[in-house]
DNA sequence: CTGAAAGCGCTTACAG
DNA sequence: CTGAAAGCGCTTACAG
């Protein structure tokens, strides 16, 4: 591949001079650039980001580190990321923990010893020694996103569910639902607790217990929902209800129901958490808690090029709302409610 | 951040000696080597890729530009690809060209100038420039992985799907359907014009037509598959079943029949292309058509990762086969034939 | 077994 | 307005 070196032996001039051609420093004669330009578009050159990068010390490469690429929750995240960082005159490389902190760790380290700009990540458990470190250090700016860890000066761009728990909650007793059950994330991940938390407080306002047998571990993948979902069914009380922290989980969730040849909502009524525009084709269509995924990438990504940029940034959080279809039982109207933009959702 | 140069005056060396040292280079006296060790934990040193890919001409990443993220088999490739990679030692950075031939170029362009050890695409259309030139000018080796441009040499792996079409058109005949429309991908992309064309063919074996107002054109997004179902709805006779040629379009199918109150496959049947979990719990639950897409990602993966390292690549073909559910109207079973692993699958 | 030195491809203060 | 030179953080032939 041609070098400056190429560029400036054909335009008869130093690198330098190509460099600033290149970078559009102003003190350059108009004739001096136009040869500049010739001699890089006859050989076709392209500067090397890895020396430029070395030379200025930045990559204009954001890192991102999701928990799992196959839930579309994140997978509708990391696009919007990536839209944003584009925009901002940034790349972006995904790391994909898939739950597992040790691959997190890996993709933290591998995309520090890359030397990103600055690093979105949506933590995968409590107390990943790496990123500890690296908030503590401060070596590279990081901002987290959906998943945060407390204690940490790292802000935080998430969504706050609680009232749209409490929405689905009071849906769930409307229909006369009483034993209800819910399938947790990892504990030690904010998104874990913090719906499950929510759910119990909002059971208590309706006077509704949360037995410890009707709160499940899982860990946000299908599999795990699977699981839960099978010890709940055999039950001596099963759950009327069972609500599922995130979408993975309600797909195992419905795995489980259909292989024991139960009916939603007849059998058990499902809710979840993340809605994804397959909800609306399942049987039935799903009762979810719907994110503003793609601002929150947006947001997250402006928070993070703020803080490279020197400037500071703030925790920005978002509002989670509920979407009602019939996964729950029949409403009055049996129709989908508090959801405008369905089919633009679904149509992108 | 720690330098190479502050590891070897903490541990009293030359920075040759800790380069040695950190990449095993079998030449170092054992005290030596642990005294390099001791003061690289110490200052927590890790080594700057950046430079160590301007000195060694390498960085270890791989690029891989797919048509769209939000297509679930595009994810699950991207996740397949990023998975053999790290067992190979290489990172991936994925670039979204979300079926824009502009956009494709801008990340191949990209990925180039940040100097990736080699490419792997799914090219969005027939004649990107970026794309060609590459292929032509052999700097950056690249593979193909599932759709591919014809006339250049790059080995490509993909998959097969006339087997599984003819299948689906048997089973289509044998409930009875005769008029069958498809929903198509862009004509320039590969899997776009092939597998109309295979369906073509099938149909042909049945003395069937496929007559022009029955070829919707789309572009692999769900916007599109809806727009070309409404067209066929509104024929004044709208087809008996709709094959779409990947799970968006589907999705955009079922949309746009939802949206008018009929109903699958009473009103209209429907298969497609490509399988995702949800299929198992759509209204009905959805026939289509399986590719084995992990081991076309790491297939892909071992064919670029040959090229790279100097070995000879070869293009490689895998077989999709038909899942037979209940889209397109019940069989004599009902159930579901031609799939054994619907709980792995559904469950990762 | 170890070090001094060159060099990868850039950018940028410093001179002129 | 332009060039010579230093230097970013590494690796690696070459000496010793």
């Amino acid at each position: 591949m041609a070098s400056i070196k190429d560029v400036a032996s054909r335009a008869g001039v130093s690198v330098a001079t190509v460099s600033r051609v290149l970078n559009e420093h102003p003190a350059v004669r108009p004739e001096t650039r136009t040869r500049v330009l010739a001699a890089v578009a006859s050989l076709g050159y392209r500067p090397n980001a890895v020396a430029r990068s070395l030379r200025t010390d930045q990559t204009r490469a954001l890192g991102l580190v999701i928990s799992d690429v196959l839930n579309p929750f994140f997978t509708e995240l990391a696009r919007s990321v990536e839209d944003e960082a584009r925009a901002l005159g940034y790349s972006v490389v995904i790391g994909n923990a898939d739950e597992q902190p040790a691959l997190q760790d890996h993709h933290v380290r591998t995309l520090i010893d890359r030397r990103i700009d600055g690093l979105l990540v949506s933590p995968t458990d409590g107390g990943s020694p790496m990123i500890t470190e690296t908030a503590r250090e401060g070596g590279t700016p990081m901002v987290f996103v959906d998943r945060w860890i407390p204690g940490l000066d790292v802000p935080v761009v998430r969504t706050d569910g609680t009232a749209a728990v409490r929405d689905l909650v009071a849906h769930l007793h409307a229909l006369g639902h009483r034993r209800i059950a819910v399938i947790a994330g990892p504990a030690a991940t904010t998104t874990g607790s913090e719906r499950v938390e929510a759910f119990r407080q909002a059971l208590g306002e309706y006077g509704l217990p949360l037995p410890r047998e009707y709160v499940g571990q899982g860990d946000f993948q299908a599999a795990s929902g699977r699981r839960v979902t099978a010890g709940f069914l055999d039950l001596a009380r099963p759950p009327e209800a069972i609500f599922a922290t995130d979408n993975l989980m309600a797909l195992g969730a419905m795995d489980e129901i259909r292989a024991r040849g139960l009916r939603v909502p007849d059998d058990v009524a499902l809710a979840a958490f993340d809605d994804i525009p397959w909800f609306l084709h399942t049987a039935p269509p799903v009762t979810a808690i719907a994110q503003p995924t793609g601002e929150l990438g947006r947001a997250a990504v402006r928070a993070l090029v703020d803080r490279i940029e020197g400037r500071t940034a703030h925790s920005v959080t978002l509002t989670a709302r509920l979407v009602v279809r019939r996964s729950c039982g029949e409403t009055g109207d049996g129709g989908e409610t508090g959801h405008t933009d369905e089919t633009e959702r679904s149509s992108r």
